[in-house]
DNA sequence: TATGAATGAGTTTTCATTCAT
DNA sequence: CATGAATGAAAACTCATTCAT
């Protein structure tokens, strides 16, 4: 049976998701996932492996959970969709799930492999960015910038929910979400300012 | 002398900048800081303590270099001045500084005491985006989200360059700032617009 | 059918002669023999079993390559024989056979059932130091000491061709070999002696 | 001090000697040292720099004992006294000096450094073949082989003596030595035959 | 006060052996 | 009989911390 192998990976998130990666020991991951120490082994090269296969089964993890639902609707509403996937992974799977920040920390994150494995499995979004400035819709700059303007501050309130216990209302998310999609497009429509003035 | 506790927090960043917290043992930390190994334990309780007191440390550098220049010029020129003091920060200093990543995956930035401290060291900032709102000239929105929207871009683009190793040019870097100096307000003069249609 | 153990004493034998005694382990071996690890101890009760059956064979086949030809030709002849066999069985067998070294750094080698087993072996041997000697042909001395003036010298020699590449003429073999026998005797025929005027 | 290295090369070549090189432990070799297993890593870089280590210190143990009164009395004098000095080397530290055997056996004695150093240490003793072949009064052969004719017997008497618990009386050694001092030359006084007589 | 040798518990990894299939 | 996944004790090596000098 393969899970062994998938007993052990989950192991090693929820160990790196609670204690941190500098508290990742083979013993204390055996006792965890249920198996001998040299059981590992058979399934991983050495610790270097595990955290690289780590590294692509979280990536696998966050692309689901972050694209959930990003095929239906309009354009705002993949946007907003995607925005709410990056806050809202960190705050359901609160404990034994590593965060983003922890995926970006493994060793090896920064190979060239693991950024073109990144940009393949983000075609979708990458080309959502593109085409939003081929039509003249969004600013014309390149994809990396764009996200930065739309996703980063969702990522890091999700980082904050989680490590600092904030908490924010549905109704402050959605006033944050709708800035960050205006701030991408050349033209916003005045509509969206409803909820502004709603809030007041 | 007191410069021996400085010698040894000194040595403790570069250790940290270069080779990873998780490469930081006492004894490479007594070579490079020029001391023995003991004599770091005069200073230090022990190697959570000297992290602890690193984490202040680094904090008041990070403050000292984000908030340089802040006391001059318009409300748009702070906040401009200060994005890319975000940016430059890692850019400048390559090698032997720690980054903000790294100082947010020291064990213990979010105990309370750090995060009081956070607050303290940044009161100027947080009465800059106080004092927007309370003008009407920013969103309605808590200094978290305000401050995750106008530098979260800023911080991970300083990630972006230095760890995978991207390039942006001035320009590029001039419009992203600049829509999230637009994205913070609720009526952004129109006359920035002029820096998008250069552009086209 | 029992060539599984013939299989399986094989891998070991060019195991250890390829890699090393410390480098035998199981898991290597049972790929090596193409059988599984379990198996193994269907054969030999542990790795200790292995080994000392190991060593029977490996006796075997010494004495199969020491005493091949013993059987014909006079006395000078067989000796000569005899120590070319040992000086050939290293030179030619190079990889995949073990050496009389390894023989003899198999622990166990000095327990008395296996000494009682190397006299049986070599039983026509030492028959032919004992009539020798009977004869007076041969100096008055027991044949450990008889063996260690004919053959040591012939046995050291394999060592250094092998493990420190060494390469010796077949006339300077001869001529070592020549000494050898000689003085094994106690009135060496002068006969022999053209063989070192001939080299002057 | 100096000394707990030598503590340490002293167990383990003791250790080695009773156990052999396979049941060298560190654990182990600590405690026989009487110091703390990481106090070992303090004088030897790994078990390979230790080994390294104790292979000079053993080669140069080796050529002090074997060499031992080589610079006084004739050649014959010179020959006999290496030559029961190789068998007593052993005979006499019985159980915790390391044999020639072991010695040789040690990883790394083959390497080119190791037998330029082995030449160095056995300079004297090449010279002394040398320059009896030059005289005319050795065989005309290289040094290798005269050793092996000459010194080899002696070596793995004193192997049998330790290993196997063989007993030689003094004047079954002093004959055997004759013997292998005679074969050495090519035209051997008849003066030494009084010996072999006197057995009859 | 400063040193750095010494400590020993802790780390990752290997491997002889067992046992359910 | 044969398999090979699983075991866990033991291996080599590291490192935070102490303490005699």
């Amino acid at each position: 049976m393969d899970n062994k192998r998938e007993q052990i990976l989950a192991a090693t998130e929820k160990l790196i998701a609670t204690k941190g990666l500098h508290a990742l020991s083979m013993q204390l991951l055996a006792k965890e996932a249920g198996v001998a120490a040299g059981t590992i082994y058979r399934y991983f090269k050495d610790k270097d492996d595990l955290i690289l296969q780590l590294r692509n089964a979280a990536l696998a993890f966050f692309a689901d959970a972050m694209l959930e639902g990003f095929d239906q609707g309009s354009n705002e509403q993949k946007f907003k969709r995607i925005w709410f996937n990056l806050v809202n992974i960190e705050k359901l799977c609160k404990t034994d799930t590593m965060t983003f920040e922890q995926y970006f920390n493994l060793p090896g994150v920064d190979s060239a492999e693991q950024m073109a494995h990144e940009r393949e499995v983000f075609a979708d979004l990458i080309a959502f960015f593109e085409q939003g400035v081929a039509q003249g819709k969004f600013h014309q700059l390149r994809t990396e910038l764009l996200f930065a303007i739309a996703f980063e501050p969702a990522i890091s309130l999700a980082w904050k929910i989680r490590r600092r216990n904030f908490e924010f209302s549905q109704q402050e998310l959605e006033q944050t979400c709708d800035i960050c999609w205006r701030a991408l497009q050349v033209n916003p429509e005045t509509v969206s300012n409803q909820l502004e003035s709603s809030t007041k």
